[in-house]
DNA sequence: GTCTATATTTAGATAGAC
DNA sequence: GTCTATCTAAATATAGAC
C-alpha cells in the first residue's frame, strides 16, 4: 500500500521502445516480446477489473497471463504502470472516437446545436457499443473504469487521460442547453457518468434486483434505457421547473 | 487477497455481547473496550473509504485509532468483518430513515401516488443530508459505499443490507410511473444510485474540470442539481417519446 | 526477452503474558 | 481487554544466468 521510500522503481526499457526498427509498410511488427506484452496487458485488465488494483498481486496476473513473475517488472516497471498502460490503450480509441462522433453530430445539426440526445449517444456510443459486443477486454476495461472513477487516487491518476474528453462534452452541452446554468452543466456531466459507471461496472446487482428481468450483460438492452435517461435528465436541469 | 486455505478465521468473542449486562436505563454503557471498537471502526471507515478495502492494512487502521494491532482480530475476527461492521452500522440508520420518509411521503399523497420527485427526495436525502452537515465520519461512509458499489465481490457482501431498501423504492417508482415498463423501472433504479455515487464519493473531479466553480464537498449544491436531474431522467423512462 | 532464485517488506492472524 | 512478540504467507521488485 505504501509506496517504496527508497530510489524510484525505474524500468530497465524505455517507455515506447516497440517498432523501432519497424519502418514496415503494414501489419503488426510481432517480435518477440510483442506478445508477451499483450498477454500481460489483458490479464492485468482483467484482474484489476475483477479484484481492483489492490486486490490482485503480479503473480495472479502473470500465472494468467501465461508468463514469469519477472517480465511484468521488464516490460512495465511498476504496477502501477501497467495499470496506467492498460487504461491508456483503450482510453484513446474511446477519446477519438467519441469527439470524431460529436464533430459528426455538430455537422449534421448544420447551424444549430446537436440535440441534447445526439450529444448524449456522441459520448456513450463508441464504448458501448463495444461492450455491446461482448468483447472480454473492453468488458474488462468497462468495469475497471467503474472502478477508478470512485477512488480519488485514481481518478487522479486518470484524469489525463479522461479529462480532454469531457470538456468536448460539457461545452457541447453548454449549447445544446442554453437556459442550464454553467454549474447544472458540470453536475450533469458527472451524473451521466455515474450512470454509465453503473452499466459498465456489470455487477449483478440489477439481476438480484429483479430477479432476472434484466441483465447486467446486457449492455443493449441497458442503452435504451440510459439514452432517454440521461436525456430527459440533463434537459430538466435546462428547464425553470426546479 | 486470496482467502486462508486453513481453518475459518473464528473470532474468539461471539458476534454481539455489548449490552448483556447493560439493562440500564439509559446512555451508552461505555465499557472498557467499547472506546476502542468505537475508534477501530471509525479509522477503519475512513481508511477504506481513502484507499478501498484491499489499499489499507489493519496496522494503518488499528495506528490510526491509536490502539494495539491485536485488538482489531480480538474485536472483529477479520478484516472482512470489520467492513461488515462498518457498513452495518449506518447502512441500517439509513435504511429505516428512508422507509419512513417513504411512508410519510406516501401519506401525504394520500389516495394518489406519491410525485416521482418526492420518492427521490426520500431516497437521497437522509444519507445526503448527512454528508451536507459535514460529519466526517458519514462522509467516509459516502465514499466507502461508492467503492464497494461499483466491485462485484463487494456488492455480493452488501447487497444483504442494500437491497432491501431498493424494492421498497422500486416498487414506489412503479406506481408513480405506471406508463413505464417494468424493465426501465430497474434500470431507473440503478442509474438514480450511479448518479447519487457521483456526489458520494467526492473525487474532486467536478472541481478540476469546473476549475473551482463546483465542488465535490458541496452536497447541497450538488443534491439541488441531483433531484431534477434524476426526477426529469425518471419521468423521461415513463413517457413514450423514445 | 526470458527464466531461476531471492532480497526485502508487508500483510493478516495468533499465542500467551499481563 | 490489552499488549509483546511472532508465525506464516504473500507481496513487489530485482540480480544475474541463459
Amino acid at each position: 500500500m505504501k509506496a517504496k521510500s527508497a530510489a524510484a522503481p525505474k524500468p530497465r526499457r524505455p517507455a515506447a521502445p516497440r517498432g523501432k526498427t519497424a519502418a514496415r509498410t503494414d501489419r503488426a511488427p510481432v517480435r518477440r516480446g510483442d506478445t508477451t506484452r499483450l498477454s500481460i496487458l489483458d490479464a492485468a485488465e482483467r484482474s484489476f477489473a475483477e479484484s481492483g488494483f489492490d486486490g490482485v498481486s503480479l503473480r495472479t496476473i502473470t500465472e494468467r497471463a501465461g508468463v514469469d513473475l519477472a517480465l511484468a517488472n521488464y516490460h512495465f516497471g511498476t504496477k502501477e504502470n501497467l495499470l496506467h498502460e492498460v487504461i491508456a490503450r483503450r482510453a484513446r480509441i474511446v477519446h477519438d472516437e467519441r469527439v470524431r462522433a460529436l464533430e459528426l453530430a455538430r455537422l449534421k445539426a448544420g447551424t444549430r446545436s446537436p440535440s441534447v440526445e445526439a450529444i448524449v449517444i456522441a459520448f456513450l456510443g463508441p464504448l458501448l457499443r463495444r461492450l455491446a459486443q461482448r468483447d472480454a477486454g473492453w468488458r474488462h476495461y468497462g468495469s475497471l473504469v467503474s472502478h477508478l472513477d470512485v477512488l480519488p487516487k485514481f481518478t487522479a491518476m486518470t484524469s489525463g487521460v479522461l479529462d480532454p474528453t469531457a470538456l468536448h462534452f460539457i461545452n457541447a452541452l453548454r449549447l445544446a442547453l442554453p437556459k442550464a446554468p454553467e454549474r447544472s452543466i458540470y453536475w450533469g456531466y458527472m451524473f451521466l457518468l455515474g450512470a454509465m459507471v453503473q452499466v459498465l461496472s456489470a455487477t449483478g446487482r440489477i439481476e438480484r434486483l429483479s430477479r432476472g428481468l434484466c441483465r447486467s450483460d446486457d449492455v443493449d438492452g441497458a442503452l435504451r434505457e440510459l439514452v432517454p435517461f440521461v436525456s430527459g435528465g440533463l434537459r430538466a436541469l435546462g428547464s425553470d421547473s426546479k
